[in-house]
RNA sequence: GGGAGCAUAGCUCAGCUGGGAGAGCAUCUGCCUUACAAGCAGAGGGUCAUAGGUUCGAGCCCUAUUGUUCCCACCA
């Protein structure tokens, strides 16, 4: 073939040489761009918005490719189909790399101030926020880029003021004085979703606290004995008897000196330790509501930096780690510490940079979330909204059902500043959504809040903010509620049930009725990836080396809802090949072509094979559709690979070699236009997997009368019309014959250049008609084929391999390479084996439970087999005699 | 302490509502058969973690056990 019939087909499959270019295409076009079609219906997904300062990593490219997939497909399938991109303020993480930046400077916040900082900022963002928007264009994510949102855009913070001035209205947002977790780094509060476990080696040291008036003392075990400072009083349980005597009296408070009492508390616990629990209000949640229940002072010790306090000047200043140090060395001096335990326990750190958190008491703006969450529980549970996989719902209900009270300010500035206003003069306070100047009441000057919202608060908004909320916007009316909503199973808590809560209370609204969520990329080994291991794979690289194409089948195949996959360099091979096979399948297809347009022949004129591989990838249309609608991205690429694979590249592509060779022919002309519909059918299958080499290929292929651009074609839908089963069983039988002389022919050594006659002895003679001759000639070196329903001797058994089959007995004359006890033996067992399979049949078909109880299809399927093994034994029998 | 997932071929994993187990990679054998050696044709390899139970029938459902991973929780 020349290189003209080959056009737009280069030989080598180089995803780098059109991917760009084909995205390009696509959004010159405007094809990601839906329209508000009221006549059709809508799909819609919000992209669950990447961190500005993040670069694209293996998490966002999974999320982003089965989003891709699912948008593409519903596109395909008529929908108006939005995919709403953008970025995330993210607060913290923002914040600490500017500050961390601005350091190597030596600069710090308050040089700049908040003015000058938040400009930096914003110029930080211009300059980097787009790096992550331009990765995952290189994915082929078809966002619609012209609705672009960003967390902290003017309407998406209309939209964050509008929410707090409501909640604060109706009582839902309050502030006040609570134990909150700050981190000491981060120098913030930071909900208590935002803190993370991890076990680390610790101490539990026993100390002494004498009891006033002397008698002894009462021992109690800390793991942070700096907070001691902070002790207000010493709890026992009141129904402990062993310390009955002392509720009422007081202790001093060891280094300090300071008299506390002894309380009778339900948190002492009986079994625990010494049954004795020093009380630390200021630094310790449960002892924050000791404190409250028994109206005990706090005593504030640590600093917002986690040094001491001025209060205690032998330690002020010192570093949280550095007291305790000290404090530990002057108890033991002082003949205090009267025991260590060495014990692992599990420490809150901040799960932005790691430090170790500090409870801290301390006046911060919070969310009520008891009335929020039960409509948000009873949205799941009533099945409005379903998580897939299904188990997930547990892991909300618990989450939804036990949550706090959610801590929302921060003490950054990057971010939504907290439209709250005090006055200078008279200390009112006013929530607005508007700017407040001027004090109601006295008409004082007003200062806002300085602190700013956490990140998740905006984010939570993010179904409906992007759509223009508290406006009701076309976009709403049209899109809203979005479809689907994909995201890992590690934000259902931050993310994922707040837009439920969230959409509930203020659009009354569910935000989507599917959560799709799905697993970690883990290394090959299994690990985590991340920075520290070194150990994560950009998928930026491998987009460049291996095309984005393969990047996506990698991470969809075998993925399976809700599981953690494993990536390795195997399985991207393994995907770049598929896409290879794939292009050279189409070059052939391609270079085969005469026609320039693709029209399916009548039924009457296709030839067996043709109606066999329509039917195939009919029922490929059903099966492809019924699993993506079930979220089962994975089973649909590998129907899909199967299908290209084997069937169509090692079956059909094959089989149609012999009516090629006349292309100009009725038949060649009929095969061609097979091959260019099939191969354009599956092209379309796959395109929402592999967007690229789709298009690249389809626009090589004659579509006249299709679509321009394979993306905004039909997707290829179940077709009863080509649904020719009873057709396709002759050429399920001769791949079975074929198969079967190959594998015989392998096992006897006998090279495909030595080409043997090949007769065919069988009943199904309409499915061996001299048309398919040819097949066994090319495809089981076959030099001349004759078929007939009894050879009746003809043949003698001693020259020829004899292959047993339920389609037909095959005999080859190898009479040089036929070992007669050998043929006995394999028979001899091929006849055993084919009892076994009698009886097991027969047993099953006797046994009563199982004709009167299984299905009545189930039953006749077992019959047809028992049937079938029955004709395959008298034909070994058959063969057998004739070795005789 | 509570909850969940996983355990299937040497490795990585599929297996939809129960009807005698599949793929990719790896291994072995033979092929440059003019779309593809990133390929073609064959082959080997599994008491589906263990023990019970339900059922005519269990990789799949139930119970327990073991191993493993994760999530949640204020354990002084």
């Amino acid at each position: 073939m020349n290189s003209e019939m080959n056009m737009g087909l280069p030989k080598t499959y180089n995803p780098s040489e059109f991917e760009d270019r084909l995205y390009a295409m696509w959004t010159e076009k405007g094809y990601f761009t839906p329209e508000v079609d009221h006549s059709k219906e809508h799909y819609s997904i919000v992209i669950p918005p990447p961190n500005i300062t993040g670069q694209l990593h293996m998490g966002h490219a999974l999320d982003n490719t089965l989003q891709d997939i699912l948008i593409r497909y519903k596109r395909m399938s008529g929908y108006s189909t939005l995919w709403l991109p953008g970025t995330d303020h993210a607060s913290i993480a923002t914040e600490a790399k500017i500050v961390e930046a601005m350091r190597k400077e030596g600069l710090t916040k308050e040089d700049l101030g908040r003015d000058g900082f938040l400009e930096r900022a914003w110029a930080w963002k211009e300059q980097y926020g787009g790096r992550i928007i331009s990765q995952l264009k290189k994915m082929g994510s078809s966002c619609d880029w012209t609705r672009e949102r960003f967390t902290l855009d003017e309407g998406c913070s209309r939209a964050v003021r509008d929410v707090f001035e409501r909640l604060y209205k109706k009582g839902l947002i309050y502030r006040g004085e609570r134990i909150i977790n700050w981190c000491p780094h981060c120098k913030t509060s930071i909900s208590n979703a935002e803190v993370d476990y991890v076990e680390q080696d610790g101490h539990f040291w026993h100390i002494k606290y004498p009891l006033v008036g002397g008698g002894g003392y009462v021992e109690v075990a800390t793991t942070r004995p700096e907070t001691l400072l902070g002790d207000t009083a010493v709890a026992v349980n009141p129904e402990d008897e062993r310390y009955k005597d002392l509720i009422g009296k007081y202790c001093v408070l060891p280094l300090v000196g300071r008299r506390i009492p002894i309380v009778a508390d339900e948190h002492a616990q009986l079994d625990k330790g010494t049954g004795c629990v020093k009380i630390t209000p200021a630094h310790d949640p449960n002892d924050f509501e000791v404190g409250r229940r028994q109206k005990l002072p706090m005593e504030v010790v640590l600093t917002e930096d986690a040094k001491i306090t001025e209060n205690y000047p032998k330690y002020a200043g010192m570093d949280r780690y550095e007291a305790r140090k000290a404090i530990l060395k002057d108890l033991e001096e002082g003949g205090y510490l009267c025991q260590i335990d060495n014990i692992k326990h599990e420490v809150g750190t901040c799960y932005r940079c790691g430090t170790t958190i500090e409870p801290m008491i301390s006046l911060q703006w919070f969310v009520k979330m008891e009335p929020l969450a039960k409509p948000a529980i009873e949205a799941v549970r009533d099945g409005r909204i379903k998580f897939v996989p299904e188990r997930f719902d547990k892991n909300y209900f618990h989450w939804m059902e036990n949550t706090q009270d959610w801590c929302i300010s921060r003490q950054l500035w990057w971010g939504h500043r907290i439209p709250a206003y005090y006055c200078d003069k008279c200390g009112e306070t006013v929530v607005s959504a508007d700017h407040v100047d001027t004090c109601p009441k006295c008409g004082g000057h007003m200062t806002q809040d300085p602190d700013t919202l956490d990140t998740w608060f905006s984010s939570a908004l993010w179904p409906f903010s992007t759509m223009g909320w508290p406006d009701i916007t076309e976009d709403l009316k049209y899109f809203y509620p979005t479809n689907t909503l994909v995201t890992g199973y590690d934000i259902i808590t931050f993310w994922v049930s707040r837009m439920i809560f969230s959409a509930l209370e203020y659009t009354d609204s569910i935000p989507f009725d599917t959560v799709l969520i799905h697993g970690l990329v883990r290394d090959a080994q299994g690990r985590k990836m991340s920075k520290s291991l070194g150990n994560g794979i950009d998928p930026l690289e491998i987009i460049s080396t291996y095309g984005a194409d393969a990047l996506r089948f990698a991470l969809a195949t075998g993925n399976s809802p809700g599981n953690d996959m494993r990536f390795s360099d195997e399985k991207i091979e393994a995907a770049r090949n598929f896409a290879n096979k794939l292009w050279n399948a189409s070059r052939f297809v391609r270079m085969n072509l005469t026609i320039d347009k693709v029209e399916l022949p009548e039924a009457s004129k296709l030839a067996p094979e043709d109606k066999w591989i329509l039917c195939r990838f009919n029922k490929l249309c059903a099966a492809v559709e019924s699993s993506l609608d079930k979220y089962e991205i994975g089973i649909a690429l590998s129907n899909l690979y199967d299908f290209v694979w084997d069937i169509f590249c090692d079956w059909y592509i094959e089989l149609s070699k012999a009516r090629l060779a006349d292309k100009e022919s009725e038949s060649g002309l009929v095969a061609q236009n097979v091959l260019a519909y099939v191969l354009t059918g599956t092209l379309k299958l796959l395109h929402p997997f592999m967007p690229f080499i789709t298009e690249e290929i389809y626009q090589a292929l004659p579509h006249e009368g299709d679509a321009e651009s394979i993306m905004i074609s039909a997707y290829p839908k179940y077709d009863a019309a080509l649904d020719f089963e009873t057709d396709a069983a002759h050429t399920d039988k001769l791949i079975a014959v074929i198969k079967a002389i190959r594998a015989r022919r392998t096992e006897m050594n006998v090279p495909p250049s030595r080409k043997t006659k090949v007769y065919l002895e069988t009943k199904y003679e309409d499915s061996f008609t001299p048309a398919t001759f040819p097949f066994f000639m090319r495809l089981a070196s076959a030099s001349e084929v004759e078929v007939s329903a009894d050879f009746a001797g003809a043949i003698s058994a001693d020259n020829a391999a004899q292959i047993v089959t339920d389609a037909a007995t095959v005999y080859l004359p190898l009479s040089e390479l036929i070992d007669t006890e050998k043929e006995r033996a394999r028979l001899s067992k091929e006849l055993e084996k084919t009892q076994g399979e009698i009886k097991r049949l027969e047993g099953k078909l006797s046994n009563a439970g199982f004709v009167a109880k299984a299905p009545a299809q189930v039953v006749d399927a077992e019959k047809a087999k028992l049937e079938k093994y029955k004709e395959t034994l008298a034909a070994i029998e058959a063969a057998l005699a004739k070795l005789n």
